[in-house]
DNA sequence: CGTAGTTTTGAGAGGCGTCAAGGAGCGTGG
DNA sequence: CCACGCTCCTTGACGCCTCTCAAAACTACG
């Protein structure tokens, strides 16, 4: 363990109902803090992991935020998520024991380090832990199946509106406003996520901010009219 | 149980190294037996779910192959993936109790069922059958990253080219022609499960038979160059 | 206050979508 | 056995959305 790593507990941890199963006894959220044994803080810009690297353990975000990219044999890339507090990293490290995606800092951030053989055997310890695990995964499925939806059947406006509702309803689940938010990546990292160059980014942003929809200083967002970007989104069913 | 389900074991199943976790002794295997109690047959068109539907199993492909999709509210549809003989559907329904996608039968098929209950009970009883589980939900990860990177940053022959190699290499693993396949689906679904139109889709098998690389004949297709192919998929590292 | 990184905006090109028509395969029924 | 209709597939013409290339403005930071 070295400076980088910490001490920490999940029974006194504020983000427990984000990344913990629901209903656990007292007993049974002492042995989940022998999981969680340390946390890891990462600097802006630096990788949690890379492609390649030994899979250990899945990381839950405490603070700060993460994208994690694949790339192509040829360079190109492709963001395939944003992960903020409470979310969980590293799923993808399980199937071939080596991470198959680069997992970036996008600002300073901090994890709680959870080696997976110790999850899986708490796993089997607790049917509430057990579940909790499944669901995780399988919520990264269903989340991975909306970004194709937004990726194969959407146009840039749709792409943009979808990604902002669903980073200011993220934001707003952890305390924060359903209305203002500031974005941690750049226009690039949008779009390598949205499947667009930056200069559609940027271009589509304008059109919005023209509209009156929303406002936009750099990387800070303001929205004005959330019903018409569910319009954007979903033409029919609103307004 | 009706006329539609059929008593079988994973013991005698000639899949069993696609589906079920290596090194279990007979033991083990008697007690998985237990798990997959019953098939179930699917008629062409037919669904083995639907979205909304309640969340019991997950199955087994025996026999057949399907296709995955997801809808948005304006009926705008996206495939999110195709499944053959082995493969696991119907990990989507486990973080919300209902399926979150159609699975949908292409021709005469086959599952075995799964109840999802009783494969937690047993993983919690068998490390191996625990991680085997843990590792086709990550390889579904894994597999859907893949899928982003080919809607997010490839053109229209890339795509194609990485499909009909994506094809032909699990037709392969299963015992067939590396270089011959019978397509399940319409040009339409390839279309969108790869983001493209079907009129796309077509003139892009079009461009592929002028160039010698492939032959088509409606569903049937013939790699003539699978080296031609990769390196539309990857233009720097191959010939 | 200069330099590098990021963002905006413009102009032009091209890939893919849209619309439309025709053709091929296949199951059904006369 | 052939006619018929249905679905699926192919191909062409045209237009638009997004990419590409380019330049300038803005921010951050040393």
């Amino acid at each position: 363990m070295d400076a980088q790593t910490i001490k920490v507990a999940c029974s006194s941890c504020n983000l427990r109902e984000l990344c913990l199963p629901m209903g656990l006894n007292a007993g049974e959220i002492d042995k989940l803090d022998r999981i969680v044994s340390t946390r890891r803080r990462i600097k802006r810009g630096s990788a949690l992991f890379n492609v390649g690297d030994k899979f250990t353990s899945l990381y839950a975000v405490r603070s700060g935020f993460f994208k994690t990219c694949v790339t192509t044999a040829d360079g190109r890339d492709q963001v395939t998520g944003f992960q903020m507090a409470g979310e969980i990293i590293g799923l993808d490290g399980i199937v071939s024991d080596r991470h198959s995606c680069d997992a970036v800092a996008l600002e300073d951030a901090e994890v709680c380090v959870m080696p997976f053989e110790q999850v899986e055997e708490l796993s089997r310890e607790f049917t509430t832990l057990q579940h909790h695990v499944h669901k995780i995964m399988s919520r990264e499925i269903v989340r991975d199946h909306g970004v194709m939806l937004l990726l194969g059947s959407m146009r840039a406006e749709e792409r943009l509106a979808t990604f902002l509702l669903n980073l200011v309803q993220r934001l707003h689940a952890r305390g924060f406003s359903q209305s203002e938010l500031v974005l941690r990546m750049t226009r690039e990292e949008i779009g390598s996520y949205l499947g667009m160059k930056l200069e559609t980014v940027s271009r589509t942003f304008s059109k919005f901010v023209d509209e009156g929809i929303i406002d936009v200083k750099q990387r800070y967002v303001q929205i004005k009219d959330t019903d018409a970007l569910r319009r954007i989104v979903n033409p029919q069913n609103c307004g």
